[in-house]
DNA sequence: ATGAAAGCGCTAACAT
DNA sequence: ATGTTAGCGCTTTCAT
């Protein structure tokens, strides 16, 4: 800490500015002189502070990532991407979490939000896409968001394709033969909610039938099990086959209808969304739609670092592809139950 | 970007001296100038150069953390508790996610590891512990480790007590009438898991009990199926209960012995460990060890608080107490198997 | 209450 | 190949 280039210089009996060069291997430096100043800089233990570099130099090598938590799947399995892409760039990853406590106004104190403490930013899957977007134009900081809630901006934008994801789970439910399907959606207000439900509902007309049943759930939480538990408590037939928004709400429903006595995937299939590391765990292992996060984190740094670069981007606006991974929450349709 | 002081200095009339005063709140500007210079910052869109302020304070105002992944309910709730106690503090939190891929050299290039980006720093759960010690202890930045594993230092630290965890766990198992009890432990490498696996030996022992077995299986992942399937395999007698070293674990074993077709708890009881997000919405609801994350994230910022001010901390290594979570996957010793 | 001047640690011209 | 000089944007004495 108190150590600085003056003391470097001092103890190699070099200038300031031959210390900077070895320090930004400027070729121009004679060898010896070189091994001086590094000797020096091994012995005082110095290491060159970083304010005064990205003071001077206008840029800090670094990008900032928002989160809202750090306890899921497909989240990690982008920041990790993140993380290895920026990598190979050069630059270094800070992560920042930002509350979203409903309709709390946008928290402006995040840290990383400022032209010099990083070189761009990439927001995850934020409700308060709008603030975002406000502010980060405003301090002209570019960026680039992935899981964008909003369709009529034109900002840097990484989303998986919702629709085809509904409409892949829906129609790996009909394929198996199931007519009365189901579907527990995310919160609305996600986007990503809305067009899955959309995959779902199309998927189902294009196959001549109706939705059993489609109720507006919460992404993330376990409402699954208290909505299958009314659903089965107030008598209903049970549909044949349900497509929840995500793993975490197939959870629920899966242990209602076992709870209830149903047997999964043998009177009900259920299909997630996302692939939860506990997805392969579960019993029985969970259907579901992955997400193609390696090539989100990708494309996310990509799309930055041309924006950092100031060059020309057209293709802001990215689209990729969900899978569907068969496992056995979900099997033929057997017959009605009830 | 471009906007400084002297612009909003220049805009409102005032030096840049009083800009400066209205921007840290010093009370011996005229109200009416404070006014002008407030006005001028709206109406440039100004914000201060952090990197200047740090540059000349001396100080960030930021703390770090590492983290080795982000899809865990414990380190999650450690790290909301934090960010709390953090704003609290009138500090923002910077995370970094740092690889340990096995016996790879310490990753150095962490960007939170410089004392002008950081005025202190939490590390969560590493495995690199003593490389992570030196460098800061060279570098003298300010640093608590939240689950130490090795036993001899004199870091601050805070764990919670796995001893107690593993032994409470075990004599939850015998308290329900189980003799015949196994133990998928983590990895040995990590103090904790040797820790839980040493309560559960204790545990045993004090009730005259001898475990039925015990592996080392590796935290974090779902090993506990293998390992269950192959006992199983093998023609083994199936331990009435398991107490397994964490959740992931608990559902690997739970699921392997419902496909054998064994019921849990009816057949065999499995504790876990870590209370994740989706132990309570399996089926059946996972018992298991909670830990008191908020807690643990508390008392690191306190310590680490202190130690940044330079206060005196004898009480540096800090033991909490973990929780008994009794839900459905534990129950009554009925007879025996097989 | 306000301002002038010095300097935080570094790099980028511009000499030499 | 090396050094001199001038800032990067801000805060902090020290005057006034």
């Amino acid at each position: 800490m108190k150590v600085n280039i003056f003391d470097v210089a001092k103890k190699s009996g070099m200038s300031i500015v031959t210390v900077s060069r070895v320090l930004n291997n400027a070729p121009t430096v004679r060898e010896k002189n070189r091994q001086k100043v590094l000797d020096a800089i091994k012995e005082l233990n110095y290491s060159p502070n970083s304010a005064a570099r990205t003071l001077v130099r206008g840029k800090t090598g670094v990008i900032g990532l928002t989160i809202t938590a750090l306890n899921d799947t497909v989240f990690d399995g982008v920041v990790q991407s993140v993380l290895e892409n920026l990598k190979l760039n050069g630059y270094v990853l800070a992560i920042s979490i930002a509350h979203e406590l409903g309709n709390e106004s946008f928290d402006a104190s995040n840290f990383l939000f400022h032209h010099d403490r990083v070189d761009g930013i990439i927001v995850l899957s934020t409700l308060q896409e709008e603030a975002y977007i406000a502010d980060l134009e405003r301090k002209k900081i570019p960026f680039v968001m992935i899981d964008s809630h909003s369709e009529h901006n034109n900002v840097p934008t990484i989303n998986v394709d919702n629709y085809l994801g509904g409409y892949e789970a829906t129609k790996h439910l009909i394929a198996l033969g199931h007519k009365r399907i189901a579907h527990i959606s995310g919160q609305y207000a996600f986007l990503s909610a809305r067009q899955r439900k959309e995959g779902f509902t199309d998927a189902m007309i294009e196959a001549g039938l109706s939705p059993s049943m489609i109720i507006e759930g919460e992404f993330g939480t376990y409402c699954g099990h208290s909505i299958m538990q009314n659903w089965i408590a107030q008598g209903n037939q049970i549909p044949s086959a349900i497509f929840a928004a995500d793993d975490m709400i197939a959870l629920g429903v899966i242990r209602s209808l076992m709870e209830a006595g149903y047997n999964v995937p043998g009177d009900v299939s259920v299909i997630g969304y996302d692939d939860q590391s506990f997805a392969n765990e579960v019993h029985p292992r969970l259907t579901t739609i992955r997400q193609p996060v390696g090539q989100v984190g990708e494309h996310a740094v990509k799309i930055l670092m041309d924006l950092i670069q100031g060059k020309q981007t057209k293709n802001t606006k990215l689209q990729l592809k969900p899978e569907l991974i068969f496992r056995e929450s979900t099997a033929k349709y057997k017959g009605d139950i009830n």
